[in-house]
DNA sequence: ATGAAAGCGCTAACAC
DNA sequence: GTGTTAGCGCTTTCAT
């Protein structure tokens, strides 16, 4: 370490001011009863010598730091990324600082973070990671505020803030509807992901509402380009009269419109489809644009956030709590567009 | 705040284990003399008490905080991502927290920012934003140590770590020409990002080591795979003799195999393709894969994280430190894979 | 080897 | 109004 540079604590404000290092405190930070000269003076002087308080201090002695860890499993991949700013931004405009931790889905690793950022003291935590399915709930002492954000704990007494994937899966099912297509088909991940059968079940329901139903079961797979390939060529084969395609992710959405395209079919045409995230660089690329279905990602931290503060501040929130997506359309199902 | 819980402190330790505060310091840091035995009764009790130091207070007397800020421009979009989890990786190794910032390029947000971290006494800073352009130097507190990642501080006096861009392209190049391909294109995005213009000097160079050239001089454009398709469409119908295009990013790779494909051409029979940035999901939903040049951005954080480290440690270094990026090969090169 | 005491920078209760 | 004092939790001389 080089040789600490002294900063200008309390006390070289309040000798420069010719005031007592507790005035100083009270003129910063509007507490107690200072003249307003007074107070002029030891602003000055703060500006002057650039006095910047060490919140450390500060903190110790409020046994409170401002500051809040967020623990991703996922290398805060495309989905936590989202998460993360919108947890940022609300956290921010709260002045609190945060700590990022990529805990890369290993319990040591994220041991260790949570030792670590106990020791800091931070307020709370949010937990954040690539699947909407439940993770065991973090170790943390008790009384320590959480929330989980995407990624549910198991433990419903604890506050969780998650994606309405069922309703994602409704919103694509409605706009088919509305647009007049009759003969449906679902393209999407593995079936093991809690994601995956929600918006399954969410399309089957609007589709229900509007009097129809899918050609065939879901096609379960992967979170792929290849398999939308695959399982577009597939649908398309065995069942031509598919006028619209709901897709789990915008990825297998791009892969199912070049099968479609590939057969001499046309997006929007022949065949309207609709994807998940909303992932922009992706969706705006397809020829034509995807129309998909946005998990609202940064709303999903931006409530986390909020629900953090509130615990915080004292009032914990409990059970999980399901954030609306929305629906972007663009010209894969809009002929007038793309 | 709920009636904020009494953590153990060092004196609630000393009181369980019989001794003075000041010997629960020595035992548990292994500083000053201590005997076994009661070194034994310190840890017994600290364990038994779920004692936890508070790092705060440690810090207020070490005029040291053990955290970094990492400020990215960026929305940490793509690009930052990788570069501050290496970033976090090499910090968490060396037991440093990490502040995360999103000044979204907004210089009263980073601004803000500074102030917020500086006055947590945050020993250094990490820089990091989308272009390879120059930026305006952090404005902290003279003799805070900052790094810049990716995109390199106007001051040359600072320490800098970026990819090597001339390099990214001269590796496109010799691959190309090991290959035996001797008509090369280029297509990228604008001409005004640095990263553009060193990638293509750095293609020319390498072609002109193989005594080729260019079928035509770069392509400047957009960073998107809409004018990956343009671009692919017009050189392969203005220079029908291409065999070989190396694009300045993935996204326009995949735009520009599409369009080839679309010509009845094939990938990489006729035509040979490298991309650059090795955008995973992207280089490898490709058909075929695509080749890429992997700008090796995680060593880029990883290494500025080090460098800011040393500089912590009283060892600063000044300049511009270029990472070396490396190739990877797929399909879009080899007829034998993809 | 251990304890007492002073101090890191700041705040808050209490004098004056 | 303002200064003095004690103390947040921890570390570190300095006695013993």
């Amino acid at each position: 370490m080089t040789e600490s540079l002294r900063r200008t604590t309390i006390r070289d404000v309040a000798a420069r001011a010719g005031v007592s290092p507790g005035t100083v405190s009270k003129a910063l930070n509007g507490t107690g009863q200072v003249s307003p000269e007074t107070r002029q003076r030891v602003l000055a002087a703060a500006a002057e010598t650039g006095f910047r308080p060490n919140a450390l201090a500060r903190s110790v002695f409020e046994r409170r730091s401002y500051t809040v860890g967020m623990i991703t499993t996922d290398s805060f991949e495309r989905f936590s990324v989202p998460v993360m700013l919108g947890a940022e931004d609300a956290l921010g405009a709260g002045q609190i600082s945060v700590f990022l931790c990529d805990s890369r889905d290993d319990p040591i690793r994220e041991k260790h973070y949570i030792d670590v950022l106990q020791g800091r003291r931070v307020d709370g935590f949010i937990v954040t990671g690539r699947s909407s399915n439940i993770r065991q709930p973090l170790a943390v002492e008790p009384g320590t505020p959480v929330v989980y954000a995407l990624t549910p704990s198991a433990n419903p007494a604890d506050c969780s803030i998650v994606v309405d994937d069922q309703a994602a899966g409704a919103l694509a099912g409605e706009h088919f509807a509305r647009m007049g297509r009759s003969r449906v088909a679902h393209i999407t991940g593995p079936e093991y992901f809690d994601a995956a059968r929600e918006r399954a079940a969410g399309l089957v329901d609007a589709l229900a509402a509007a009097s129809m139903e899918l050609v065939a079961s879901p096609f379960y797979g992967a979170w792929t380009e290849e398999w939308g390939r695959q399982a577009g060529q597939m649908v398309m084969r065995n069942h031509p009269e598919v006028d619209a395609i709901y897709c789990g992710s915008d990825l297998i959405a791009r892969g199912v419109g070049d099968a479609i395209r590939e057969l001499g079919r046309s997006v929007p045409k022949d065949v309207a489809l609709i994807g998940t995230d909303n992932w922009e660089i992706v969706a705006t690329g397809a020829r034509p644009p995807l129309t998909t279905v946005d998990t609202s990602l940064s709303d999903v931290g931006r409530i986390a956030a909020e629900r953090l503060l509130e615990a915080i501040a004292g009032r914990p929130r409990s059970g999980v709590e399901r954030v609306a997506p929305r629906l972007v359309i663009r010209g894969s199902t809009d002929p007038t567009d793309g």
